[in-house]
DNA sequence: ACAAAAGTGTTTTTTATACACCCATGC
DNA sequence: GCATGGGTGTATAAAAAACACTTTTGT
């Protein structure tokens, strides 16, 4: 445990009240998920530094937090910031916030401490459109193919993955995230590329899932090249509520 | 959404940066949970406020971060100084961090931020033993009748008990609050106690424990007054270890 | 005609739930 | 001996898992 009281004589905090606390600066960084269920791959999107530090190097999209902006508000600023879409889920995902886990930390001479507050999104692929301001690069990353990322983004992509993983097999999180109207088919395979191609039959996971009732037929018939036309679903809120806290297990 | 931009004279950040960005004091505040399975109450820990804000109200034992200290470093050091235990469970619970959640914000002209990293911990009842320190008041309180507490810790209380009946529910926590040893019944008490007396039928708890085949019986027995005496069981790590990611039931 | 994708049904195995009953002790 | 808590077993229902089969399209 790393216990050092040194008092730094610029630390604002020390002189009001005799004790060295930390000032901080509070960062909030988006794990920003989507399903490409057409190339069957799971992304994330990245976004190239071009300041200090880590310059050059790829990272979570992250914003320092604005007077008067709560956490959730930065979260979807940041967002807002790089893709326009109009579906998403988002929530907070864990407090990192150890010392040195910014080397801004060690050069400023205030003892200033970065601690960064991730959210976890998850964000219709088919709608959204990055926004590239010209230099600065921004792309979708397969989740398996990451490149070694700024700060301790790593570990918090880990962590991200998890969360997806779990919010997808207890909650409804799969209709924010596809479009009003979907073939089974299209929620099994984002159900497969998110958690393996070993969670379910197709058929099991169809059957389940109709029998709890808050699928709704739609009767209009969809073609994609060649086989049976599949039925367009619809997510029938209403009928979800019953299941709100119950774990739902579509695993 | 509050989005004020005033930029405050003497904010340190927006000097260096030139945005308005927020200066932050970093709060940990502990919910710690036990379980006193003789009387089947639920338990936090309480204690009462001899500062402003919210002088003379319970509230959850927090302290500010130092410098050089993690935000776990911080947790621990609370609990140390309310509570001797030496078996417990902690972790992460969650930031609270809007605008607005601490009456300080409004009082400081520096328009300084309170934020507030909650964590969660479970600690073995029997072996607590509180630190009272004369003047502070230190205390059990049953979860279902808590008062009105400091800041926002009702909700904070809230967000931990949930979160300690999943950890009941899918990870092994039981086994860092129970004794070395213990009887089916008492881990069946702690198990009622926290998820309430519907969560399952003792015969059935029991034979689907046993069957999982981590809980080594010493043959060792105990007797508690009338009754047939109970074995001692003993959690087996190692024959745990298989178990690890995958969701427990014991519901 | 036949491959491809959608959709239905059946069988087997496993797990959950309810509850009846035996066992060993204190009083 | 009987109340009390510990422990075992059984019968039924429900869910998970595996997989065979039918239907409807494009080519």
């Amino acid at each position: 445990m790393r216990r050092t009281f040194k008092k730094t004589a610029s630390s604002l905090t020390s002189s009001l009240t005799g004790e060295s606390l930390a000032d901080f600066r509070v960062g909030v960084d988006n794990a920003i998920f989507s399903v490409d269920t057409a190339q069957n791959r799971l992304l994330v999107l990245l976004v190239m530094r071009h300041e200090e530090p880590f310059l050059g190097q790829w990272s979570l999209p992250g914003t320092l937090v604005r007077q008067g902006e709560s956490l959730e508000d930065a979260a979807y600023r940041i967002l807002s910031e790089k893709i326009r879409v109009r579906n998403l889920y988002l929530e907070q995902l864990y407090t990192f916030g150890g010392p040195d886990r910014d080397p801004r930390e060690a050069e400023d001479s205030y003892g200033v401490r970065y601690l960064s507050v991730s959210y976890f999104a998850l964000v219709r692929f088919a709608e959204a459109e990055l926004i590239a301001d010209g230099v600065s690069g921004i792309a979708w990353y397969p989740l398996d193919q990451l490149p070694q990322l700024a700060f301790d983004h790593n570990k918090i992509l880990e962590y991200g993955h998890g969360r997806l993983k779990n919010k997808l097999e207890y909650s409804p999180v799969a209709f924010d995230v596809l479009p009003e109207v979907f073939t089974l088919s299209d929620l099994y395979q984002l159900y497969a590329t998110v958690l393996g191609e070993h969670f379910s039959d197709y058929s099991n996971f169809r059957s389940r899932l109709l029998k709890l009732g808050f699928l709704a037929d739609t009767k209009v018939k969809v073609s994609r090249g060649a086989g049976r036309p599949a039925s367009l679903y619809r997510f029938d809120a209403e009928a979800f509520a019953p299941f709100q806290d119950k774990p739902l297990v579509f695993i």
